[in-house]
DNA sequence: CTTATTTGTCTATTGTTATAGACATCTATA
DNA sequence: TATAGATGTCTATAACAATAGACAAATAAG
């Protein structure tokens, strides 16, 4: 078969193979133009034709598209979305997980996966105000947008001043009602710092992403209306679930 | 060799070759643990028994990030960081390139790579408030902080009211000079989206990444100060190199 | 100067990825 | 009810990724 040299849409010997580089292409394509109208993907043979591969290695990717529940094959009628488009979720002074994403989602649910209290690293007491080996809370959560999951965050509190979080946490399923509990009425974001990176092995299975996924990882520092950190969060977000909007308040 | 199964680091018949996702671990883990206070990391074999692969495949991932300029190893001494951290690209109303990013580089230097003038898709009229179809000019642009590449963009503007706009970046190499000499005396910020991908061949290409990296791609509308929009751009960060910080003014 | 440590290079073998082709099976349509 | 068009399955082969072992070459330390 004969290659057409237009622009390469992928590249060998890179490390990462061409069906997970062609999965990631089709996933970014089906927003905008790759789909009909009814959500049907071209034919495996146009794909491969488009991608300059063998019919085989896109049907490695829409395997694994399909074993994420993005797309579905139906043998002798094509293959059609099932998902499309990322959730928007806002970022600003008052960031607040279920009341960003309402209107895009329906059910929401926060999950207590494990729960600690330790001494803080150099770098959580920083964040937090604290002196260095200051006892603190940490909390490691999982949050769902109508069941799918979402993001997954490691939190820190001084255990001083909220000593009962995760069993709250773990009652409420939500950080805004833990931190009430605790006596913050309300709480701002005082900063957030992006990053990215590709998903670690605990991030695929607790994300139900598949491996070499990208993540979007937010590390978060939110204050009581005194000013005072109350908590220090990083946030590993599905970055072909979610995107982050920042909205500059006018 | 016997393999320890305690929490695995890496995972096979990903489409992710092991030597990638250890290349992107070790880059995780400059910053933090993985190096002692002269910037030297563990032996070659010290990291294949960590990482639970064989010697050959640290060494495949490591010459990767050598090749990217991160690491350098030198026979009988070892393998040393040479580039640690990244920089920390300010998001909010007054976002600027050079302005943001000043205190971590000196030089800044911004290059037009194309330009041209299109009429505006639904997508790009949206954005600036004009009627599909309207003309609308596109540049692309790659900028550099200390000769590093940093971030590719494209950018949208009304070719009615900055039909030179072309001209003046490829003079100024910057978006604010270039609005100003259209009369733009001053710009903000309304609404940033931020998502991550893989790098495409392009983004490879002018961000000298290596294939299979990441990029942050931040989606922005900056309007003049009466609230009409100028500009919108889609940039596309290298990941490894940049965060993105979200500061709430307050 | 000798030795231990560390990176560099080579050969060989096995498992995964990608290509190639043939044919089966299901669906919609003329 | 044929037929075209689409996905599903199988075999075979070539290219790449990963393991394994041995030894060379440079560096630092005793």
């Amino acid at each position: 078969m004969q290659q057409i040299e237009t622009e390469r849409l992928v590249e060998r010997r890179t490390g990462v193979a061409l069906w997970r580089q062609i999965a990631e292409a089709i996933r970014a394509g089906l927003a905008s133009d790759l789909v009909d109208d009814e959500g049907k993907l071209p034919p495996e043979m146009t794909l491969a034709e488009r991608f300059g591969v063998n019919r085989h290695t896109i049907r490695a990717a829409i395997a694994a598209l399909a074993k994420e529940g993005v797309v579905r094959a139906e043998q002798g009628r094509g293959t059609f979305v099932m998902r499309r488009g990322r959730l928007a979720y806002p970022i600003g002074r008052r960031t607040r997980f279920s009341a960003g994403l309402s209107g895009q989602a329906r059910n929401f649910a926060g999950v207590l996966l494990e729960a600690a209290t330790e001494p803080a690293t150099a770098i959580v007491a920083d964040a937090l105000g604290l002196a260095q080996g200051t006892p603190v809370i940490r909390i490691e959560t999982l949050s769902r947008a109508d069941g799918i999951a979402v993001s997954r965050a490691t939190s820190w509190f001084e255990a001083a001043r909220f000593g009962d979080i995760a069993k709250t946490y773990d009652e409420t399923g939500s950080v805004t009602a833990s931190l009430a509990a605790h006596g913050v009425s309300d709480y701002v974001r005082k900063s957030t710092e992006i990053s990215a990176s590709h998903a670690s092995v605990a991030d695929t299975r607790d994300l139900e992403l598949s491996p070499g996924a990208i993540v979007l990882v937010a590390q978060a520092i939110n204050t009581d209306l005194a000013g005072n950190p109350v908590q220090y969060a990083i946030t590993r977000f599905a970055a072909d679930r979610v995107e982050l909007r920042v909205e500059n308040e006018t």
